[in-house]
DNA sequence: CTTCAGATG
DNA sequence: CATCAGAAG
């Protein structure tokens, strides 16, 4: 078995003391990608880096308390490598590749973007060359006999399903036409499968992220924008993709919640 | 009687949120200096700003978020001033004066200093031009009849019964030489009356406040900084003073503590 | 160690 | 409505 989970914490030194520390151990997962970790490896105690039994790697922006990414797997990888490739992107704390015997596993978390804002110009760059990383992944994986996961915090609702005001959004950041079309060419294109969707291709939901402005998290006024993305082989395999969001996450310690993925395949 | 309280709440938004208003609902005092504010009246809630049965007046620093002092009091004033006079202080949240039918009180925050910086400099044209203030105030209320009392975060140790470890702040901004010269001319010179220590002439202490930092709380590791200074015709008719800290003060809602003088004297 | 402002989300 | 950085105390 191979359990993914993939969360934005929101900084992890706030999560940390809020619920993330009992969450991950209660998770039982395999590998935990997160996002929005907004500090480094120095500012944080050992016991939040990388509990007993887990390995950790970290990759944080530049800009002290933004982004920052990071990947903990039970098992040591036998490679890190921060960045894919993009020189504007490697340093931006927004992509973390951990590979194992059998399995490469990433972190990613988008840039928010906002329409009309250099941010969506930026957001457009990291989609472009983010998927073509994504399509040479697969070619690396597959010459190399191996699986791939990519989890992260993508910041696009891909439908409809995928968000409560979906009327309302249609030319907010996070749902623009373009941004829901280059999700589907990761789908059709490069070949990845939405876990979560493809177990349950009926919507609304499940939702991933809810604003902490008025009452979003109460009224399930979400967004869909976390993801777990497998190859196709090894998606075959998933038999279960939730999102923690209740009763496991009733003390809320992030504006996102847990998504998390179950294959049924011996990765190690 | 009546009864005079000073506090520097640290921040009058997380005070209220941590203690100070239930301190205040059962402090049964007729007159309230606090320093430190740093917020405007518009921040505040109406029962954080003049609880029933109280008139406030604050004098908010031009900064946003820093220094501001204020008066609350169970009678109106008849007028109220800001600033003491001197251009350089008078939007600098560091004075007000309250003047009622037969008592003037003010509120005052020194700036804090610190050796080798412009705040140190600051500081010491802040005492000269404050004591000038002081004598004339004296001058203006003997005029009128009226008793004074200032009362404030004076940001100074008087003596070595002042603060705990005396030894080694010799020469730290708070306990220099010149600056409890400075606050001798207040008494032996301008003639007020340290209302605490006249009641309470041995030391050490009792501390109004404690550094953030390590378990100087715990420790009684303190300063006396916060005094009510009184003209001699009022301080005669002290027949208390105390520092709040327990076990009133047990639940603490600012880095310093209320210290309150009571007078048996009618001002109404 | 705590406050607040301001930037970011 | 949160997080964090930085300045101030």
């Amino acid at each position: 078995m191979l359990t993914v989970s993939t969360v934005n914490v929101n900084g992890l030194r706030a999560a940390a003391k809020k619920g993330y520390v009992e969450w991950l151990a209660a998770a039982e997962a395999d590998v935990v990608c997160l996002q929005e970790v907004r500090a480094e490896r120095e500012q944080l105690p050992d016991h939040v880096v990388a509990p007993d039994g887990w390995h950790a790697a970290f990759a944080p922006a530049a800009d002290k308390g933004r982004a920052g990414v990071g990947v903990l797997s039970r098992a040591e990888p036998t490679s890190v490598r921060v960045g894919f490739g993009d020189p504007e992107f490697d340093t931006s704390g927004r992509y973390l590749e951990c590979e194992y015997d059998s399995l490469i596993a990433a972190s990613v978390y988008l840039p928010s973007g906002e329409v009309g804002t250099p941010r969506q110009a930026e957001k457009e760059r990291f989609m472009g060359a983010f998927l073509l990383h994504l399509t040479r992944l697969r070619q690396r994986a597959e010459a190399a006999g191996k699986e791939v996961v990519v989890a992260g915090d993508y910041n696009i609702a891909h439908t409809e399903a995928d968000l409560k005001n979906w009327k309302g959004n249609q030319t907010n950041s996070g749902f623009l036409p373009e941004e829901r079309e280059w999700f589907s060419r990761l789908l059709d294109g490069a070949g990845y499968v939405d876990v979560q969707r493809s177990l349950q291709p009926e919507g609304p939901g499940p939702y991933s992220w809810w604003s902490y402005r008025g009452k979003a998290f109460d009224n399930d006024a979400g967004w869909r924008i976390d993801y777990v993305l497998a190859s196709p082989g090894l998606a075959a395999k998933a038999v279960e993709a939730r999102v923690e969001r209740a009763p496991s996450y009733d003390k809320r310690w992030s504006d996102h919640a847990p998504v998390t993925a179950v294959f049924d395949w011996p990765w190690l």
